[in-house]
DNA sequence: CATGAATGAGAATTCATTCAT
DNA sequence: TATGAATGAATTCTCATTCAT
């Protein structure tokens, strides 16, 4: 009734509108293949869920691959950690120690959210099909907290706050000593296996707390 | 061998017949699931590699779960680490460092393994359909490395080898710093990123490394 | 007639081609359900036979149970019999002997319609299958004939025209006195055995006298 | 072990076992299909129900109609209503309301029990495929109580003792009278809607009843 | 002679994608 | 432009029947 009230806007709310049912087709999108799988999920459904006809959905998306992976990009760039501050402050901190346990803290929580570890799982399972979304993932995930970890740690060490030798490999212990014990089970076993807020920070702080042994200044 | 030995044994004869057909039904199924995954690898082909008839498939599986099932609980069997030995030899180790080397690069050849991280990529893929065989794959991999390591490391905690607090703790430490660096890039970024042997072992030394400095008397 | 008239309602004349498929559906699903049995009959026959894809099937009808349930509740109400203003009209007769008579004839003219014994022969072939299609047939059919019947018969007997204690009874021996015959006759022997009109004619006359001498005022 | 101790006998030892699996997969037909249906029935269920091969079930019959004409054949025969002698017997009736009765509650207890029903229904259900079937129940069943009836029914009618023009007329009502109500109710609603036995045999009382209302001698 | 396998087709149902309206 | 229909193939699973062993 109202797109044609002013004949000179209607282009531009023909833009909104269409923009509008993008991002309606690209939620539904998400929602469905993070939860059903890429195969399991089909136009129809994504059709029905985002309201619109599938004809509309090919409008906007060459087919099903280019939606998986138009969504897969979108919710990894959406889902990307905003740590690069955090870890940068760490440069001047004067108690490494509490400041890398708030960071593994934040690390870690980040991580664990159900969705990001959806991604994962999805990334993973479709790695044949889709192999330049895992480097998209992993460059966007672990690849860029390590890259700036690395600078960071590098950093600290020419200051003799921290000693290592190889900073990327330094980065990578970090990541991974915080990260592993609760992604890798929540990973295999579901979310049921999903520890609690108070056990995910018991893991961030032991992380935190190896890395520093190995790694701190004696 | 011994199919032939005896030409009366009819039924034992048709009894291996039977088995071999199995066999052959699981080994098709084991590479074109792993390779394609659950859902892309249809009956149909599973029959073709076999050389079998969809028949021969049915009756001897239920159904296409029955028979995925089957083929990740053996494979996942199959696959199992044998390094309870390796693992508990450790307790009376002379050179820890050295030993704990040793046992690092062994659990991450194993675990670097193509048929293994394809494993790993199918059943954190399939986790939403299949929650148990991740269970599963956790149980028989990480989870009962992760108990023998915990229960040798006390031993050693309990001699002055090592020094911790929680060994179950220190086991899961140890095996991450050991194995994710390389586990984690080959699982998103696929086996083209599968870095050399060479590599390999420099991850697995670098991380046996870090928990000693961490982990290790002083 | 209509579907033209309007070029503007976009979509009632979608409306209107959606409903006209679906009629085509069920008319083919009519035909090759009652000609070849419930199994016999697939989805494919029906989607030519109508003249549409197997998904418009599908999209209108969840399943081929579903489709066959609507396709016999659809005929059963299609063919009830309209004999209640005719029944009523017996109370005031003054004929009773002429127009049990005639409501007999047509009661019986009625059941013995082919689409109406091939109807009866699938529900009650699918009773293991569709128990609630036989009720629903029965509640459709002689349930209600007998139902009309027995008010009918009641105040015939308050009047005295009629002698009966129990008038549902009645009901159902006048019901079956009429039909029984050429009903198993034919339900069993097939149209083959189909008597002609004149003989159908004899078997509800016979039956109607029948039921005279047992039932009427001395 | 004992089938080769006399070779003479063998040949009869091997008939004797050949017409006992012959007797099993009967036994197993004729529940599967009077439970399941004709196409509802495969030859994989038959086989495993006579535990014997489907090798033995082709052997001994050409294809599954075959199979299914003889079951249906076989389980006429053998429910055949053994009334003649009582039917026969009416004809020096000295109490003739005594002994209809009497008649009429055995003939629907043989024609209501569930065997009967579910041969009844399977016949009619197939009725498109096996054509003879129906006639060949027919003729066994309600056709043979007729002629039987009909000719008593005759005589009585020569004696005086009954009252009638068309004795085969006579007897097609006397046998829907008592069989009609609860056969086609049961039929249609299903074996959950059989009444119990009292009133079973009220139907019966009251359609012998009835027929003598109209039958009998004044 | 009887078991398991094979055959070859056909069932119901779903899919991604493309026309027509 | 957007809806419903169509397409055409593919899915899992089952069937009756026939070879081989």
């Amino acid at each position: 009734m109202s797109e044609t009230t002013t004949p000179t806007t209607q282009s531009r709310d023909d833009e909104t509108r269409t923009a509008r049912k993008r991002r309606a087709i690209l939620d539904a999108a998400t929602t469905l293949f993070l939860r059903e799988g890429y195969l399991a999920t089909s136009m129809d459904q994504i059709a029905a869920a985002a309201s619109v006809s599938k004809q509309t959905i090919y409008k906007q998306f060459a087919d099903k691959p280019s939606l998986f992976r138009e969504m897969v990009t979108g919710t990894v760039v959406e889902v990307i950690d905003p740590i690069a501050e955090q870890v940068a402050s760490l440069r001047d901190s004067t108690d490494l120690a509490a400041d890398l346990q708030r960071l593994a803290r934040a690390l870690l929580a980040r991580v664990i959210q159900p969705r990001v570890m959806q991604l994962r799982r999805l990334v993973i399972g479709e790695a044949g099909r889709f192999p330049e979304l895992g480097r998209l993932f992993y460059d966007g995930g672990p690849g860029r907290t390590i890259d700036v970890l690395a600078a960071t740690f590098e950093s600290l060490a020419t200051r003799g706050t921290l000693q290592l030798q190889d900073p990327r490999l330094a980065a990578e212990h970090f990541n991974w000593l915080v990260m592993s014990i609760p992604l890798n089970r929540v990973m295999l076993c579901g979310d049921a296996e999903l520890p609690a807020q108070a056990d995910i920070d018991r893991y961030a702080d032991a992380g935190a707390q190896a890395f520093l042994a190995a790694y701190g200044a004696k």
